[in-house]
DNA sequence: TTTTGGCACTCTGGTTGTAAGAGTGCTAAT
DNA sequence: ATTAGCACTCTTACAACCAGAGTGCCAAAA
């Protein structure tokens, strides 16, 4: 029988009380033993029958004990078989999805609406929300538009996605004349609306190299002011992601070594690691988990990590998810991050669609 | 000699020890014992000597003993009068100076440099480092923009303060013509310039109900969708202040009960209270410090608090200050809190003065 | 009068021993 | 295939104990 199992899987009755025991652990904390597990698989058998399928379970590397006479909890591969074959995920109740909506609809911009969005996540779940911030490649530009305030001071209007407003100040060398900037924004509206900017600096560049003979004087002012407009976009941003409600992971007893939360916290300030593990998770849709040391980051050795990614024109954008210990109720966490997801990307592309 | 103590307060040697002590506890941690400070006073009296004096200080109030067979520690009082009376205050190293004026002068708007100001606090004490923004009378209005982005949508720019930029989008119930905006917005620029934000909102106010009859009709107009633009303006802001490195607090041993933590953490969240308490800091120059119980604010118990307002045009409009354990290095922070405070002062009045 | 050495006392923190409880693995019986 | 029984292991709580640190007080020394 053993040998069964080995080759061709688990049975039923070994799957049925691997889900218990999972269940049971993420809702105690506790090893779960064959006595407590008995009583609750509601399969009267013995606790002696339990230990035998226990057994044969940690040999399959599923659970494990942490010492010879405590209770049975789940490895890695254990939460993973049962979030991948055993988990029945609860659907959400429609107050809450249109509690999500009430919050996320009546935002005007992007940022508030990011922020929002990671703030739902770690409220609802009590754990940690983030946010990424959209790629640059989506942000399409929409007009610009030059205010001189003084003699060598132009304030740079850009306005992006249908609804974003960007704003910096920019130095020229040269001097620019109120009409320049005028046409300058006019001819950079008419050429250049609808494309991202990521292309524009290109197109710019491109341009700057070119023989100028080729173009009108009108153009090449306007290239000349426009290229220190985008310059500055195009720099650093200042912060990759949202995160919202860490003070939340203080709750978890299993997390709260002041040294893993010290470890934790610094790598969120640290951030590239954990973008790049994020950007991974843009290709493709849908939700992802990376189960303790899954994700391949130290730092989040005890926490598993729920994401999805949301998408702005049907192309994903931007992940989001949340943080939090392993041992976290994966059956809610699972449809709220994806239900944020969606209504994330939805209030995102509202803006563009309807003028309201 | 324990009634002079009482009346005329303590002598050179008392006030010495308690020097000592207390500079002994704030770097150890540990309440001192007779013995360690006999040792490191350096005035060759016997432990017993020095116990003697230790229990007047206790008398007194100053100090006091965990339990009976442990050193003494500093109470609240005690810390009171060394920081009042006995404190010898570092003098900052030029590089410090330098290092914080590299980071402000370059940046370009307020938001950015309330940040950085935090920031600098938070990493060279390695405690919570915190700036209140700016009070809104202490907003000035510079020159206002309509653009229209479509029928329904008018996007408004709002620079104030010399420098800094906002915007937001208005949906205005009537129509406005290109030039009816450009219009309002050269009546409102010529009107109101240099105001501040709050009359300014006073004033629309009036002029909205005054009888309409004897203002001109541009002036109606303008004043119509000012008052839009104003008002959304006028609305709850979104923070009160920017709070960094409050994780710098798990570090120290006295707080790290996860208890504590969740206490104050919450209570960043909270605001209320603590805005209360920032206010009241407003009003006078000059570093200002609660030790633990004086804030009068439960949360901060074990913490103390030093504050100092920063001020634009000789008026005070803001305060900033760092937050950490009641044992930490007062000699090191006062002057850092002070620095910053003038600093940022300087950063925020210099955009105004100087166009580069 | 001030300082000091001496001494009894107290409290903490670490170590050790013990007993109870929980859970296991194995074997033999059902 | 399941179960009861049993010996075994490991954790946890509790008590006892001891060493160390520090105190307060008193009487002697300066």
């Amino acid at each position: 029988m053993n040998e069964i199992y080995k080759l061709s899987g688990l049975n039923e009755r070994a799957q049925h009380l691997l889900k218990v025991l999972v269940e049971r652990y993420i809702s105690d904390g506790q090893p779960v033993g064959s006595r407590a597990l008995s009583r609750e698989a509601g399969l009267s058998l013995s606790p002696a029958t339990i230990r035998n399928v226990m057994a044969d379970l940690e040999d399959l590397g599923l659970i494990t004990a942490p010492h010879t006479s405590a209770g049975r909890m789940p490895t890695v591969s254990g939460y993973r078989f049962f979030i991948d074959s055993l988990l029945t995920v609860k659907p959400l109740q429609n107050e809450i999805i249109h509690q999500f909506q009430r919050d996320l609809e009546p935002l005007d911009n992007a940022g508030d609406i990011l922020e929002t969005a990671s703030r739902l996540l770690s409220d609802m779940t009590h754990m940690a929300g983030l946010v990424t911030l959209p790629r640059r490649e989506a942000v399409t530009f929409r007009m610009i538009e030059f205010l001189p305030l003084s003699e060598q001071r132009i304030l740079v209007i850009l306005v992006t996605n249908e609804q974003e407003v960007q704003n910096r100040i920019i130095h020229p060398t040269k001097q620019f004349s109120a009409s320049e900037l005028t046409s300058a924004a006019n001819y950079l509206n008419a050429v250049y609306a609808g494309k991202d900017l990521v292309t524009i600096r290109e197109c710019l560049l491109h341009e700057l190299q070119q023989t100028r003979e080729q173009m009108n004087q009108e153009a090449i002012r306007a290239t000349e002011i426009a290229d220190l407009a985008f310059q500055v976009s195009g720099q650093k941003r200042k912060k990759d992601f949202v995160l919202t409600g860490e003070m939340n992971l203080l709750d978890f007893d299993e997390l709260a070594s002041m040294e893993r939360m010290r470890i934790l916290f610094s790598a969120f300030r640290q951030k590239e690691d954990l973008v790049h593990l994020l950007d991974r998770c843009l290709e493709s849709s849908g939700v992802k988990i990376f189960i303790g040391e899954e994700s391949g980051y130290e730092p989040l050795e005890q926490c598993s990590l729920v994401t999805a990614s949301y998408a702005i024109d049907d192309h994903n954008v931007g992940v989001l998810g949340v943080i939090g210990p392993t041992r976290m109720k994966y059956e809610r966490v699972i449809p709220l991050v994806d239900l944020t997801a969606k209504l994330l990307g939805a209030a995102l592309n509202h803006k563009s669609l309807s003028p309201s």
